[in-house]
RNA sequence: GGCCCCGUAGCUCAGCUGGAUAGAGCAGUAGCCUUCUAAGCUAUUGGUCACAGGUUCGAAUCCUGUCGGGGUCGCCA
């Protein structure tokens, strides 16, 4: 066959690819395994399919809702159905011909207006608890993004002060983004973009110069529009230490530069040092301050946009709606961001001849194309949803169409203390910060909770909530999961002090034991992670590792519970030691995808809970 | 007024880019601890997917409009 079958897309690469060998030696995601096997009698019976890449592309196998609808169904008939100008009935009677002699398959089945349900033979779940045992941490690793190089741009909060919790929601969606992508065979760079050109950077300077003679021993007031925060005490004081009182009675325009330099290192520190506590670290900080300048990248960018005739002279209409009260109807240099899907042109030149937030951004994202990247991910706070259309359009002119921008936007966190809102005042700097947050809370608490909800839903942060130890907080919840995993085998050495129950022993279990349709529901669930892991990183949608792996602990806990009842479900079994082997290689491969999940949400796994 | 996001069980939310009878958790009700961690599990109640049209084999999902909530609106970053 040409062309490499991957899930849901089939790629231009006329090699067979790294991922599809694996399906056929090592069948590591079922689903996309029968997707592939779906797609091939589709062609085989209809050869005129396969120049249809985006109709094949729609394809899916899937795991029915309904288990009585079997082990996987397809829609394929459907899709194609149309297209081929019959019926989907018809279609779905040769795809089961087609498939009456895979050894794997036991029954196929046409459903409803043509679904094909398909039952597997009890081996092909069993073997992937195998996989599980051969591939540990890699299992659900995969190519899917066939080495893509994707800048995810995340945090870039204003270098002026510790982060608050406003920040932390972008931080670990980003971050836990940025970790699936990889682990889906992108080539990802997480980037900071470090807003130090603009005015506020002036303002910090000035805070932290009457920090710096506060500590050479006045007494300071801080006017209202200077940042007040304590934090800046410290500063003053390395002010002290570094320039002595020699700045005490220079101009501004003297100390100015060096204080500015100083406070924005300190801020990046403090900020560098706010991030670690969730266990964050970018690749790549990137300095606005370095577009701007004589010959810089600002100024090439436009050049470039001028020659390409982007750029013009003219005047844009007031807002409607909106009484414009200082409307100042006047000519200014603008970027044709509706050739681009904007609804407007955007200025680059502000009415003082610097350059607007725009303009830099349009250098910056101009800069991350050079570098080679083509999907280029922005992960704002809510509150600049306006600003994505304009993101796209600079994307698309910059890259000649090559590369498309994904701007991501997370809404609010609302913190809560049993229930009741936690007060923030922002005019006396009383922000609660992400260092207050994660103290009080954990890492893994905060990023599991903050993961548990799709990124531009509102979400509701309860400290009480999030620090309990029952079910009601999916963090334990999970964690709990995954700490029984190992108590069974804890209990298990005890019961049975002689079984040797290394990864090599259990590679050898006897997994036909593996049969009752409890187990192998649990099975189907372990076997469903590796397409999850390609769904979410498709979508950019991190939080449904969250789901499932709440979802995948419900199933583990419901299990063991059925132990209680029935002794004979139990996984450990003193009275035959060879199905406690084969019921732990289940158990052992639930813990695996449990700890691979957590890890890429960068949620710590531990053995046993205290 | 323009644009963006949202509207799903009493509450908090999922819903796998259009699939089959819309799902979890909490709350409510009824059960399960001499038994691998009850830090857990089982059963059960509860829905006009805001509303009205449209697209098609098929819509919570896509399109249009209305209502309601939030955000944003030339030179701030």
């Amino acid at each position: 066959m040409s062309g490499c079958l991957t899930k849901g897309r089939i790629s231009d690469n006329p090699q067979p690819c790294a991922f599809f060998r694996q399906f056929t030696e090592f069948p590591m995601d079922i689903f996309a395994l029968f997707e592939g096997r779906v797609t091939d009698a589709l062609i085989t019976s209809y050869p005129q399919l396969a120049e249809n890449r985006e109709l094949l592309g729609r394809v899916v196998v899937e795991p029915p809702r309904d288990t009585a609808h079997g082990d996987l169904s397809s829609n394929a008939a459907m899709v194609v159905a149309k297209p081929l100008g019959t019926n989907p009935r018809e279609v779905a009677n040769k795809l089961v011909e087609a498939f009456a002699d895979d050894a794997d398959v036991v029954s196929v089945e046409v459903a409803g207006p043509g679904f094909l349900n398909f039952r597997l033979e009890p081996k092909v779940w069993q073997d992937v608890i195998a996989t599980v045992g051969q591939l540990r941490g890699d299992f659900g690793k995969s190519d899917v993004g066939q080495g893509e190089k994707v800048n995810v741009e995340y945090v870039s909060a204003n270098p002026t002060g510790p982060m608050h919790v406003g920040h932390t929601r972008g931080a670990v969606y980003g971050d836990a983004l940025a970790s699936l992508l990889a682990y889906a065979g992108y080539d990802v760079t997480k980037e900071y973009y470090i807003n130090d050109a603009g005015s506020q950077v002036d303002t910090l300077a000035r805070s932290a110069f009457l920090r710096y003679r506060e500590a050479l021993g006045e007494t300071i007031e801080i006017p209202s529009g200077l940042y007040p925060g304590d934090y800046l005490i410290p500063v003053g004081k390395a002010l002290v230490a570094e320039f002595g009182n020699s700045l005490l009675d220079k101009p501004e325009s003297t100390w100015m530069a060096p204080v500015k330099q100083h406070v924005l290192a300190a801020m990046l520190e403090l900020i560098k040092a706010d991030l670690k506590k969730l266990d964050i670290e970018h690749d790549v900080f990137f300095s606005e301050k370095t577009l701007h300048g004589q010959g810089g990248d600002i100024d090439m960018t436009l050049d470039w946009l001028r020659e390409e005739g982007l750029v013009y002279e003219g005047r844009l209409e007031p807002p409607k709606g909106k009484a414009p009260e200082d409307w100042e109807d006047r000519e200014q240099t603008l970027f044709r961001a509706t050739l681009f899907g904007d609804d407007t042109d955007r200025a680059l030149i502000k009415s003082d001849g610097s350059y607007t937030y725009f303009a830099a951004d349009i250098a910056y994202h101009r800069n991350k194309v050079m570098r080679g990247f083509t999907t280029i991910i922005d992960v704002l706070g809510a509150d600049h949803s306006g600003y994505a259309s304009r993101i796209q359009a600079a994307v698309k002119a910059v890259s000649g169409g090559k590369a498309t921008a994904d701007v991501r936007f997370c809404q609010l966190v609302k913190l809560l203390r049993n229930g009741e809102p936690v007060k923030m005042s922002k005019r006396s700097g009383d922000l609660v910060t992400l260092a207050e947050v994660v103290d009080e809370v954990g890492p893994d608490a905060t990023r599991f909770m903050l993961l548990f909800r799709r990124n531009d839903a509102p979400l509701d942060f309860d400290f009480a909530l999030v620090k309990e130890q029952t079910r009601d907080n999916p963090v334990f919840y999970v964690q709990y999961a995954h700490a029984r995993t190992h108590s069974v085998f804890r209990n298990a050495a005890r019961d049975l002090p002689g079984l040797d129950l290394s990864p090599d022993m259990l590679a050898k279990a006897d997994l036909s034991l593996i049969a009752s349709q409890d187990e192998l529901e649990l099975v189907r669930m372990v076997a469903g992670w590796p397409r999850q892991v390609a769904a979410a990183a498709r979508a950019h949608e991190p939080h449904r590792l969250a789901f499932y792996l709440h979802d995948l602990a419900a199933a583990f806990h419901a299990f063991w519970a059925k132990g209680k009842e029935n002794p004979e479900l139990r996984f450990v079994n003193q009275a035959d030691p060879k199905m406690t082997v084969a019921r732990l290689a289940l158990v052992d491969s639930v813990r695996q995808v449990l700890l691979n999940g957590l890890g890429l949400l960068g949620v710590s796994a531990p053995d046993e809970l205290s």
